[in-house]
DNA sequence: GTCGCTTACGGTCTGCGTAATCATA
DNA sequence: TATGATTACGCAGACCGTAAGCGAC
């Protein structure tokens, strides 16, 4: 037998109306049409669905039997169908987040406030870990968007900078207090011409710390400070923050409707603490 | 967007084979009918599902997304379609039935056994009563099929004899104990030219105690009496047992399976008690 | 070169509406 | 007679298979 869905619309609309002219009125269709999709369906499945007369139609006891499976597969149908379009508007589905903590930190709490506020229905997780840790987890297939300092890596990600974060200065002292080398804000300043840190610590909460007891002053990017004051440095070249996206979830709907609350995000706090803009 | 069975089919076996070439192996298609019917689901959500390389297939998120409802929906709707052939083919659905106590008594307990062991989706409801009872229930929709001694009353009511139900004799006293008038009995008796009881009583069981106590007689049908001893009255005609349904529920496949069982059930007692045949 | 996905094309078959027919109230 | 279900018929479009193409191993 091979059941389609028009025999289960054409079956829910006769038993639901008990009239061919009313059920095939509802579905937009003759009703001939609609006569032989119900004969199609009795004759294949070899039962009797309706008792007609030529003025009335009544369900057998075989219809009346058959009609909660056949609702059952109806409303399943309609849920895919609505399912897919939520997951194509971005509303559906899910978001699996991977960010540097800085970002953590400085954009995520309100960017995912307003995000889920908006699309209730998609199920978020978020990692956080160091620039390596993230692109791994979105080449492993452990997060779909990652938000970090450094550039794409691996050649199947694509990444796109979507701030440049500017390098400042928080204290005067002679002594400079810094991230341990090689990490992506040590590499930016060593470009610039600057030397090693002499003392080198995790964090850029360390540092600063370090930099106010010790009288030194740190080199950090302007994100991992929050609201403290620093000077800008604006001969050093900023701290580019991309996002980091496989390849195959360029278009994916949830992660556009996200980067959209992000940059938002970005954008308002970026007004708040410097009038002047970003990349 | 117009989301039909195929596509369910053809996004579900590629989600699970991840080959275009194995799952048209599958669905019993050419790769290419497979190729487009993904491509059309794909345009009409507007989102990418699967990744492609020439080589490869993989789910995108939102493909990934998409695989539970999409597999509740085809469960589903092979859930209706074996849903409709268990009801077409008496394994499902639901039997109401309307009896006559001496039929309640002599054979629904046997036959009823061997159908819920043979049939064990289906739903029993069983009434008891008086014969118009049993076909005002049949009438009014509360009851499918009755099983009673008068024939069919109504006229969308199909009955068939399916017994014919010999009367006999308990006691040999002068007295008749007999049933009240208007019975369906005593109008057969009376159409046989027997004069009304002295007494009349409400049950055939009543009847046989009082014939007995009081040095009595009793003409009864067969069936009231169990095991009972009693003389065969060759000359009167027998009850007629009837079938009775729903003009509507004359194919019912649930009908037929029971009624197959209580013929069956029917010719056992009837060979175990008398070697002669029935109607 | 080989394998597998995609595109193009032509034929078939499904499924629709129109119109005529049938049956009942 | 009027209304509504059914049957017959012809057409439009969906859907498939074959064959050619294209890109990655």
């Amino acid at each position: 037998m091979a059941m389609r869905q028009r025999h289960l619309a054409a079956f829910i609309a006769l038993a639901e109306t008990g009239s061919f002219k009313k059920a095939a009125a509802q579905l937009h269709q003759s009703p001939a049409a609609l006569s032989v999709s119900i004969k199609d369906l009795e004759t294949s499945a070899g039962v009797q669905l309706f008792e007609r007369t030529t003025r009335t139609v009544v369900l057998t006891e075989a219809g009346v039997s058959f009609v909660p499976a056949a609702r059952r597969a109806w409303i399943a149908n309609h849920e895919a169908e609505s399912s897919l379009t939520q997951i194509a508007t971005g509303q559906g589905g899910r978001l699996r987040l991977a960010v540097a903590p800085s970002v953590a930190l400085a954009w995520l709490p309100s960017a995912l406030s307003q995000f889920i506020r908006q699309h209730p229905r998609v199920e978020v997780t978020v990692i956080e870990g160091t620039a390596s840790h993230v692109s791994d987890a979105i080449t492993a297939g452990y997060a779909d968007l990652g938000i970090q300092g450094a550039s794409g890596v691996s050649p199947d990600l694509v990444g796109e900078v979507i701030y440049r974060d500017p390098i400042v200065r928080v204290g005067r002292g002679g002594i400079r207090i810094g991230l341990t080398e090689g990490t992506h804000t040590e590499q930016l300043l060593a470009n610039a011409g600057i030397e090693p840190p002499r003392i080198q610590v995790d964090t850029p909460q360390l540092a600063v710390r370090l930099a106010q007891s010790l009288g030194g002053h740190a080199l950090l990017p302007s994100l991992t400070l929050g609201a403290l004051e620093s000077e800008p440095m604006p001969h050093i070249a900023p701290r580019d923050i991309c996002r980091l996206t496989r390849t195959s979830e360029h278009d994916n709907p949830v992660i556009r409707a996200f980067m959209r609350e992000l940059l938002v995000t970005i954008q308002s706090f970026d007004g708040a603490t410097k009038p002047s803009g970003l990349a």
